[in-house]
DNA sequence: AAAGGTGAAACTGTCGACAGTCGGCAATTG
DNA sequence: CAATTGCCGACTGTCGACAGTTTCACCTTT
């Protein structure tokens, strides 16, 4: 390591390099052989800047960050015990996904939802479901009707368990496994981008549905049309059943008063009117 | 080189605030003082990492930057008289617009795309429009429709006046306007995004369409079939637009030769087969 | 002569420092 | 007493430096 990798609360793990020898998980223990442990977990990829988007996303989905809330780089890297540049990044890496907002010179705010952002986001992710439904009717393969089989099973157990905080984990996998099903790998990560939002809404809202259970069943007919190959069906269960969630949001979110987007700076680009110019804030053109 | 703040191609247009209170000045003329100036343009903020992104970006749209090459922080940096850290972040900017890729270790290639993400690109691209479409219908004013009237006017003038890369350009801006009509801000962003990648195909496919003229035309009849708020014809409408173009670019993408990915490594993320782990590359779930 | 190993150069990831800005508080003025 | 200006602390944008990796060319070995 470089210089003195000083960790006031720092996890078990070493922000070193890859854990080659030692590592928390796969023992080492005396014996001197790695010994033929049975799974290497993938060993912590070393990668600073992911570790804290990780961590960062949990705690904003786990309501320890609230929305609207100022993250201090400084602060938060001295937490960490790492220096400002990593954080940074997963700053922006988290802003592009919708969790944080950036003001220009006064740094990161989790990010908050207005009533007319949640319809957007909704309204989009339908579009995209069911564009999804289409092409999965067309080239979903066995093993991806498999997955979806086994992610509904795993939605039911969850369910019935009264798992809620996983129920939500494990149905946004449900939704990206079909949305892994179209085999349109730009879809796929597309949506994987408002997926964050989305769970950040539904946590957000409170504690999610009354019925777990029924919710879980909701999935099911999505997984019938779809082997049905039953493209017509197919489309209006997709359609359904993300109204239905989009439905429950919004009364919550009715309920818990909105709280509006508070800042006035840019939340959304101009169509730039002018053209070789500026792309600043987020993409040009 | 360091700290002097020059703007060499400074723009226009600020990233300012919402477009609410309109034409950049909601003017306190109240009562005293405040003197009715005419109006203060919020001066530009001299971002050096939006002047960097938007130099790279015209420089791969340009083609002066090839795909598969490789961006050396470093010399950037050196090249552009500044510090590694602000080209960094642009390149970050860039890669989540698609226009560059990132290699764990290796630093920034410019993306190359495979006929298959072309594809991909497209039907998303025409999912998003048709999505538009329909909420165009349902909203767009009358403002909308001048917007888009009087951006076909351009279109017209410019391929009248062979300008075929400005064609290209405005082009897109015309769908941006409509995406921007449907009202959905979110779609609206989105667009934004992958409309860098569209650019950049139709850029690196060597010279855009065989008659400019018959493009522009083209778009006649989406502003027709929005202007009559007939739903289903403008749906229909789009969706031939879109293909138009995507088979155009399939062909000479075809003659050209696909360059084919060439990096093995993570192009597409996993479903996340495990919970509670790392994210990394891109995005958590 | 081909395959494999070794060393140096080149880069990226990360760090700590500095300076300009921003927002808020307090002193001042009418 | 209210409004305005100036000052102060805090934080971001940017910079230069360092260390570990990866790459590439050259040299050694079979």
């Amino acid at each position: 390591m470089s210089r003195k990798r000083q960790a006031p609360n720092a996890r078990p793990d070493g922000p070193s390099h890859n854990p080659g020898p030692a590592g928390a998980t796969p023992v080492v223990s005396a014996s001197g052989e790695t010994a033929a442990v049975a799974t290497f977990e993938a060993l912590e990829s070393t990668d600073l800047v992911a570790q804290v988007t990780d961590r960062l996303a949990r705690a904003i989905c786990e309501g320890r960050l609230v929305p609207g809330q100022r993250l201090v780089e400084a602060a938060l890297a001295r937490q960490l015990g790492i220096s400002r540049a990593p954080v940074r990044e997963a700053a922006r890496r988290l802003e592009q996904r919708g969790l944080l907002v950036a003001h220009p010179r006064r740094g990161f705010f989790v990010r908050d939802f207005s009533l007319e952002e949640i319809d957007d986001l909704y309204g989009l992710r339908i579009a995209l479901e069911r564009y999804a439904a289409e092409l999965a009717c067309a080239r979903a393969t066995e093993d991806d009707l498999n997955r979806l089989q086994a992610q509904l099973d795993l939605l039911l157990r969850l369910a019935q368990a009264g798992a809620v905080a996983d129920l939500v984990e494990e149905d946004l996998r449900f939704h990206l496994l079909f949305c892994k099903a179209s085999g349109n790998r730009k879809l796929f990560k597309l949506f994987h981008e408002i997926a964050g939002e989305i769970r950040m809404i539904i946590v957000l809202i409170g504690q999610v549905y009354d019925d777990p259970n029924r919710i879980a069943e909701t999935h099911r007919p999505l997984i019938e049309a779809l082997a049905a190959r039953d493209a017509a069906r197919l489309d209006a269960e997709v359609d359904h059943h993300i109204r239905v969630g989009w439905r429950e949001v919004r009364r919550f979110f009715a309920e818990r008063g909105a709280p509006q987007t508070r800042d006035p700076a840019q939340q959304i680009p101009e169509t730039a009117p002018r053209r070789g110019t500026s792309e600043s804030e987020e993409g040009g053109i």
